[in-house]
DNA sequence: CTGCCTTGTGGACGGCGTGAACAATGCGCC
DNA sequence: GGCGCATTGTTCACGCCGTCCACAAGGCAG
């Protein structure tokens, strides 16, 4: 499906958009096999080229594994958005704003369960502040994971539910807890549990979340 | 440290006690590379025999990696040990049933930071409800990890904090935002936070389990 | 048209996990 | 005590991986 634009063989000496497809290629590695399945020498047979043309647009395995790992936190923060986005908006400004601050941890959730490899593979490299907020980890509104729980949190403290004392450095143990959940159901003993028993303990952690904080 | 008996090569054609050299030498490179530097001919080659010698104490590298993730979980029960051990006994049924269960989030994480490499290998193979009891992951008292923050959370139930119906799931719950703020620490955004944050820090995580649960 | 910069190729090297055949060892049985 | 056999370690070999180097093919600027 990546291989290249033709379906057949290369025409020309030049892929022409080689970076693009190597990344995909990882994309699909990743999604089923998680982040050690980001092969180099396997993207680059997707993408019908050989092993060292790699190096003219990734420096090594690690950069392309990086990038793969920016589009998976792309695609986190997609399905945060798609889950805020099919609320249905109900007028009261507290009850909106706990459902769009539920639906950060919901979305997570279900996008670890519904893309484990990629999941694990958008957490495989160790980042820090900047990265958290880098531009190529957005999604379709431009806010990477990271910025959407933070802006559900500024958005319970305008609607009153969250005293801003308790503010600072919410989203740290909020995120400690979903993405801890998250990965509990998807590599921990969590693992197996149904769509219906995964659901019901989310929602008694954000819950647990919201009345701890 | 760990090549073998005598320091020098061995006098026998026989190792003696290879299992667990190469079980050793497994921890030794997981506590520096964390899972990814557990390989199985540089474990040989520490316990000074052949790469193949291995595979009559070890299927494959995933049984050795096994093994050395059922080391990092004793190493990491143990120090949840050592941290409610520490305690002074005030008397106060609930006083000591709280300083108990904050202490297998203190430890949780104090581990986690000190020994980065082990705790990341101590959740490398997923595990399941099984593994999670199993005696090769208990520490000094042979509770595992799971088990000492079970045994917290009963002593809470005992001690009248927490209402017995809020007792089932609570650890998948507190583990959760325990787990998740470890790995935040470690590999995520809140690295290089010093002692003092991430220790004040963690004592807000639990404050929150606390009074959410 | 020509020369140069970019992009892909081919060959090679060392490291890894692992399989098969072989050799040293030491224990149990006569 | 000697012998046979299961155990444990060795050697050789294979295919996969990441990566380096020298080279070739293409396209673009002058």
């Amino acid at each position: 499906m990546s291989t290249d634009r033709t379906g057949g063989e290369r025409a020309n000496y030049r892929h022409g958009d080689l970076r693009r497809a190597l990344l995909a290629a990882g994309v699909d590695l990743a999604r089923v096999g998680g982040p050690t399945a980001v092969v180099l020498r396997e993207a680059t047979r997707r993408a019908g080229v050989s092993p060292n043309a790699a190096y003219r647009h990734f420096a090594d395995r690690a950069a392309l594994l990086g990038a793969v790992c920016d589009a998976a936190q792309s695609a986190l923060a997609t399905a945060i958005e798609a889950e805020q986005d099919a609320l249905p908006a109900h007028g009261d400004r507290v009850l909106d704003a706990r459902a769009r601050f539920q639906a950060v941890g919901t979305g997570y959730i279900r996008f670890a369960r519904a893309e484990p490899g990629l999941f694990r593979t958008a957490f495989a490299v160790p980042d820090n502040l900047d990265a958290s907020g880098s531009a190529a980890r957005a999604g379709g509104t431009g806010r990477t994971p990271f910025q959407l729980l933070a802006d559900a949190l500024d958005g319970l403290v305008d609607a009153g539910v969250l005293p801003a004392t308790r503010r600072q450095g919410a989203e740290f143990l909020a995120w400690a807890a979903v993405h801890g959940l998250a990965t509990l159901l998807i590599d921990g003993p969590l693992r197996g549990l149904d769509n219906d028993q995964a659901k019901q303990l989310s929602q008694r952690l954000v819950l647990m979340v919201n009345k701890g904080l």
